[in-house]
DNA sequence: GAATACTTGACTGTTTTACTCAGTTATGTA
DNA sequence: TACATAACTGAGTAAAACAGTCAAGTATTC
């Protein structure tokens, strides 16, 4: 089974993306700073997401990605699926070359796991959590810090235009490893 | 979320346990030549084993390991959980402090999916594991692989008493990584 | 006392993870 | 046209996890 950071930064990112869905491409900046993820690991990520067609970017200033279909069309398993290899938790992968070149014992097993994993990653879409009462508090948090870092200024140079707030502090701390 | 190879050979080895329950304690080296697992590394799991209260152990000739309770009173999850860390998805194992002290945007969405995985594998015991059709096709095939084992000789010299076929060739293969 | 089998702990090579860094290319705005 | 912005690309890397191995025990039975 592959569930990892990268595989959940992906789901965190995407789902920012859903909520500012109607606010034009959001740049990578802000999720960073939002979301507490490392600028180029972003980078990193999106270019996945892009490649699996998930996600459409704009170059230039203003710019940023959007969601290609609508967020009640994004299933989280496609979201893992694009950075993550696969979610599957055999380790023959779905071949039954598991021992010898047979089954092995438990076999079986494995693949009841991973398709209950499927089916429920497949049964939540973006637009789902977006309106689930948690995640809109959460989201109201972080708009406030977004505010907040744009009110204190980037740090003090710069004319300070536009309402991205590039070059922050962040990223700090994700949780300890 | 943690489930590696060494998870799923504890579940695997305890399944073998589990078909041999009826006859007296099992040596490692016989689960290791059925189930192509290196008697080193299973060592090392059944430490583990006993340690969390799962298996006990019998010493010296005739000796090996057998199951505390009933097979259908182990859970596949408790198999697991005994060797690998903790099933968790979150990143805060259940703590809220994904990001800077307080909940990730998609906090609950690994929680939940935790949850189900714990249902999932808190669902299915030893007992039921035995039943199955295609786990005793597989058993009844690994039982050709001892018995042929044990009619060759495990290499000429020794007088070959007991049901024990040590020191055989294996561990050869365990799949391909 | 020899063989069997469990027991412990340290050690190790490889792979994966989770990043960072340095640079390039495209685009809107002054 | 310059420049600021922001997407892109690819290589590099420290640390951890994985999947074991090895060596030296101790207990038990025949």
């Amino acid at each position: 089974m592959r569930l990892t950071a990268k595989g959940r930064y992906a789901v965190t990112a995407m789902l920012d993306l859903a909520l500012h869905h109607d606010q034009g491409p959001v740049a990578l900046a802000d999720i960073a700073t939002r979301q507490g993820i490392s600028l180029s690991y972003l980078e990193q990520l999106f270019s996945q997401l892009r490649k699996r067609g998930l996600v459409d970017s704009t170059r230039g200033p203003g710019g940023g990605y959007s969601l290609v279909l609508a967020p009640d069309a994004i299933v989280v398993y496609d979201v893992i699926g694009a950075v993550d290899e696969s979610m599957d938790t055999t380790r023959c992968h779905g071949k039954e070359n598991c021992q010898d070149d047979e089954r092995c014992l438990t076999h079986d097993l494995w693949t009841d796991l991973s398709h209950q994993i499927r089916e429920f990653l497949s049964g939540i879409d973006l637009a789902q959590l977006v309106e689930r009462r948690r995640v809109r508090e959460v989201a109201r948090r972080q708009q406030q810090v977004t505010v907040q870092v744009e009110r204190d200024g980037p740090g003090r140079l710069e004319p300070r235009r536009s309402s991205h707030s590039s070059q922050v502090s962040e990223p700090a701390r994700i949780g300890t490893r």
